[in-house]
RNA sequence: UGGGGUGUCGCAUAGCGGCUAUUGCAGGAGACUGUAAAUCUCCCGUCUUCGGACAUCGUAGGUUCGAGUCCUACCGCCCCAA
């Protein structure tokens, strides 16, 4: 029987220690880390989105940190074909690789896969983007119940992204958008195990908290600054970006701001929680233990074979 | 001890005698298949078969058809005077 290699998945709330542990188990097994955080992925932001230091990445390698623009167009999609391609040059020096990151659904589409779906073109998207603008949700979703009527029965109607994105896949592939959904679970060619470490609200709260402050102290609102010049793109709709912008405009004050990004990241890492608490497959590891005990559950399936 | 003020949800706050006690903060639950740190939904006095039912504005009385709102006493807090 051929000796799959194995997918190490860190996961689990922001701020509940991560990057860490996946330095310490890639420090362990000789390995290399591929990141699975939609916003470290982009340069420019590594104050704001807690992404790996010079140090800590000198420990280890991270793939997928810092790698492109702040104007780039990145997906779930696009992640999953990404860390395809990457994992199997890793696991040619070692059996055992590891993910880190908190974007839940970049886990899950690594993980489990996402059905083939075209890629919406530019036009399409305009068109779409027209219709909303000039009939309103409304006139989207009317344009939902002809070319998708199932979806259109379950969608959530107030979630016009949802609405705009069934619309334009539809149009784009030419058949209805919840046809291509096929929920199917994609067969890896490796075995996943998944860790988190668990914490007490309280406490995670706490590190939430304490992060956020030391972010403004090592220059969060310069790094705000420096990117909004470049344009104001999805990736810095972004927890601490978004409301230093606010700041920047007279919206709100500076202490208001902070204040607006320590809850904004309590609701993210509770958004973060609320997803785990529907995979059985993560396994949850008191933080004094979390390395011996990730450790014991790897080596466990590397002699299995 | 005297005089004045005040008491509304965890905190703050609105409430000219009359429909469901307002709003903010904080908190809780959930959805999620291509921008996901995004986007969206619900709860936040108690119980609930989720349709509602019953409470409630410091406490106890009173006036009134009707009281968070007016009156009295008491309790707590604040200010001034001693």
């Amino acid at each position: 029987m051929d000796k799959k290699p194995i997918l190490a998945v860190v996961t689990g709330p922001t701020a509940s220690g991560k990057t860490e542990l996946a330095i310490r188990l890639a420090e362990h097994y000789g390995t290399e880390i591929v990141s699975a955080d939609s916003r470290q992925i982009f340069r420019d932001l590594p104050i704001g989105t807690a992404a790996p230091t010079a140090e800590e990445r000198g420990r280890a390698f991270h793939h997928l940190v810092g790698t492109h623009a702040l104007d780039a167009y990145y997906s779930a999609s696009q992640f999953e074909s990404d860390a395809l391609a990457i994992l199997p040059s890793i696991w040619k020096k070692s059996p055992v690789a590891v993910v880190c990151g908190g974007s839940m659904m970049y886990i899950d589409a690594l993980c489990r896969g996402l059905d083939d779906m075209p890629t919406v073109s530019d036009s399409t998207r305009a068109y779409v983007l027209s219709m909303l603008e000039n009939h309103g949700l409304e006139g989207v979703l009317a344009q939902l119940e002809i070319c998708d009527r199932d979806y259109w029965l379950q969608v959530d109607r107030s979630n016009t992204r949802r609405v705009v994105h069934a619309v334009e896949i539809s149009l784009e592939a030419g058949v209805p958008y919840s046809s291509l959904r096929t929920g199917r679970v994609a067969e890896r060619p490796f075995r996943i195990m998944k860790f988190a470490i668990e914490r007490s609200r309280d406490e995670l709260f706490g590190r939430i908290n304490a992060r956020v402050d030391r972010m403004i102290a090592d220059g969060l609102e310069d790094e705000a600054r420096r990117a909004f010049a470049q344009g104001d793109f999805n990736s810095l709709n972004t927890v601490g970006y978004k409301e230093m912008a606010a700041y920047f405009r007279g919206e709100m004050d500076f202490d208001t701001a902070v204040a607006r990004i320590a809850k904004n990241t309590r609701v993210y890492a509770k958004k973060q929680l609320t997803w785990m608490s529907r995979d059985p497959e993560i396994m949850r590891l008191a933080p004094a233990e979390a390395f011996d005990e990730a450790v014991k559950a790897i080596d466990a399936q590397l002699t299995e074979y």
